[in-house]
DNA sequence: GATGAATGAGTATTCATTCAT
DNA sequence: CATGAATGAATACTCATTCAT
């Protein structure tokens, strides 16, 4: 007959919002953002579309808070208070947690790459900062980086450094780019694949390893 | 003021088809294919809702024929006759020729990358067929292969022939999906970029020739 | 921490059901009925969204004890066991009284006005008994006169005697009735003002009565 | 078989314009704007919601319309022209005037005390710009009075003009505002009265001039 | 008595599509 | 062939009210 503690209540709410988000985030990954319904998502999480409102004030917030936890776990996958600069082993190790993590969260990186091609929304990652999951901080004192840039300016680094250790008329732009557009291409094919083979899976990673460490 | 002949009926009415779809394209491409109306489309077209009806069946009609007749200009493109053999001077065109096409039809790849990401028109693209471009036809007698399975084929075929020229351990299918990893992330960049520096991208072009060929 | 008497939960009852009602008070006043949601009332009122209800049966009920609450306030300060008689000076009283109250219940005054305007709550007001402030009774035996009721009667009253000290030809109704649009007017324009001038507040009374007694 | 010229058109808009504004107008006086829904609106003026949304792009600027169409209407009664200088006569004109519209604009005084007690509202009324009815310019060169401020000003020159004819003492500003109270009173009386009696409303209209002309 | 999570009916708005002219 | 007024189903969002704890 007593009411719930604030403990309990602070549970309840954690876990409804959870529930929310990874039911929505698998709906934008599939049928995409905008051909999501909020009633869809309620339906699906079992729950009334009131009760989506009573967490998040938006379907656009309930995006961006989506976006922000991604971020952030993926963000503290890569060691956040890392010092910037890659050796060649942190290099390699850097190109296969990032294949780990794709596979881990499919649906999030199939969020990602639609809205890589929606103007109204890509602002969105572009401007999802760094830090704890979940945080609704949105400024970070000497801090202000995103994610993307973060990973930018680190692998940046690492191919001018690379410049050292390669013949004469190395480019290191062309040759980061030329790095970027295989992962990515790949990150799209793997995410967009109905199954992956563990076995190709692996012998591609190593070849992108082989040709750009 | 003699009444136009059936012929000369049939050549306006081929315009309008045309112009309206160059303007949906362009909307589909800049601003998605939900956030685009039909509203907008005719009004940008210079000619009323009603007459859009009267040329296409439905919105998406107009996007699948939008996507037919694209992907029927780019087959014509890459010799729709051709028996399906690359050498390796063909396939250095065939590169070349590709990323000409990029950036030509810059609004429609930007359709296609978006549309990619997105399960119910996915399907739309990977089933166009290869024909006249705006043809009604969903079905051709005896040639069911689609666009994107012919382009696979003759890569692939191109792949296994290389083998013959490299070193023991090659591994044609790993190596050709690196390249088409490669060149789906150039198109990605290249298509989602404001301004395209030609310098760059000839330098680009030629390295992904000179890694793959 | 010897348990509460039922004399004092009934204490605690009727302080809780005070504090609400002014908080909303304040509210509808402000941001008017509608724009006014439960919540905000609770959250001010530093209490549950639930509780609320366990003292008011609806956000209706809540506002008709309000005005029931603030007409029998305001009835007592004209001394509702009078015998309905007005000398002069009472009547130089009765309006400086009205405009002291004016300002006091400045919040009762706005919502008064709000709802002259709305015909579905506009009865609650003409319908509102004299009675104990809070009462839930709805209905009184031998006495179902209301306060607007009430007023104007002992007003006509007065008007119609006045008839005896003025020139023939004096109308006490249009005379009785000027008075009431100017009061009426000159309430308006004070309840909704920022800030009222005192001085000039009084010179417009003392003119009200000049023209008026 | 041909379709409807331009001027066809344009009439069967402006007629359902209309046609909208004023149910709209009539609801909005009766059950108050917040309480008015598009719904209710649609059903009365026999159309479907959207349509409604083919004429006013939102419900608050189907206000903003009807007011901007009825003070454009009201300004046009006073001349707007005028060089704002009132002799005695035109004075008592323009009393008479204002009565005379007030009873036949009744849905759009009862709107505009209405929103005289609502914040977010009143500011539409105050901005409302004299003009032609539905003049859809907001800015009028050399000319950024609002109606009401335009009267207030025409007011007070006139009271103080008054000063001249009157006994030393004679206070120009609390005298028109009592002016103002009266006619705000006596105006809030009839518009909220369901019938209106010829003869007494004259007789008050009467002595307000007597009293204050 | 007290809490706030949960509900669901309601509200403004959008937009592909139809149809009388 | 051509027009744009008209429709209605769908969508995001709000909020008074209920109820398990």
């Amino acid at each position: 007959m007593s009411p719930r503690t604030p403990r309990q209540y602070e549970e309840i709410r954690e876990e409804k919002k959870t529930l929310i988000m990874d039911v929505a985030l698998k709906h934008f990954a599939t049928d995409g953002y905008h051909n999501t319904t909020i009633s869809q998502i309620a339906k699906h999480a079992g729950i009334s579309k009131g009760l989506m409102y009573n967490y998040f004030a938006s379907k656009e917030e309930l995006l961006s808070e989506i976006i922000n936890r991604s971020t952030g776990e993926i963000s503290k996958y890569f060691d956040p208070d890392r010092d910037g600069y890659l050796t060649e082993e942190e290099f390699e190790l850097f190109i296969r947690k990032l294949f780990l993590i794709l596979r881990e969260k499919l649906s999030f990186w199939r969020l990602f790459y639609q809205f890589l091609m929606q103007k109204d929304v890509r602002e969105m990652f572009l401007h999802s900062h760094i830090g704890h999951a979940g945080s609704k901080q949105t400024h970070y004192p000497g801090r202000n980086s995103t994610f993307l840039i973060m990973m930018t300016e680190i692998l940046n680094d690492y191919f001018v450094r690379k410049k050292e250790r390669m013949p004469a008329g190395y480019d290191p732009v062309l040759d980061m780019n030329m790095f970027l557009y295989t992962i990515e291409g790949f990150g799209l094919a793997t995410v967009y694949q109905d199954e992956v083979d563990d076995n190709y899976y692996n012998k591609t990673i190593n070849r992108i390893i082989e040709l750009y460490k």
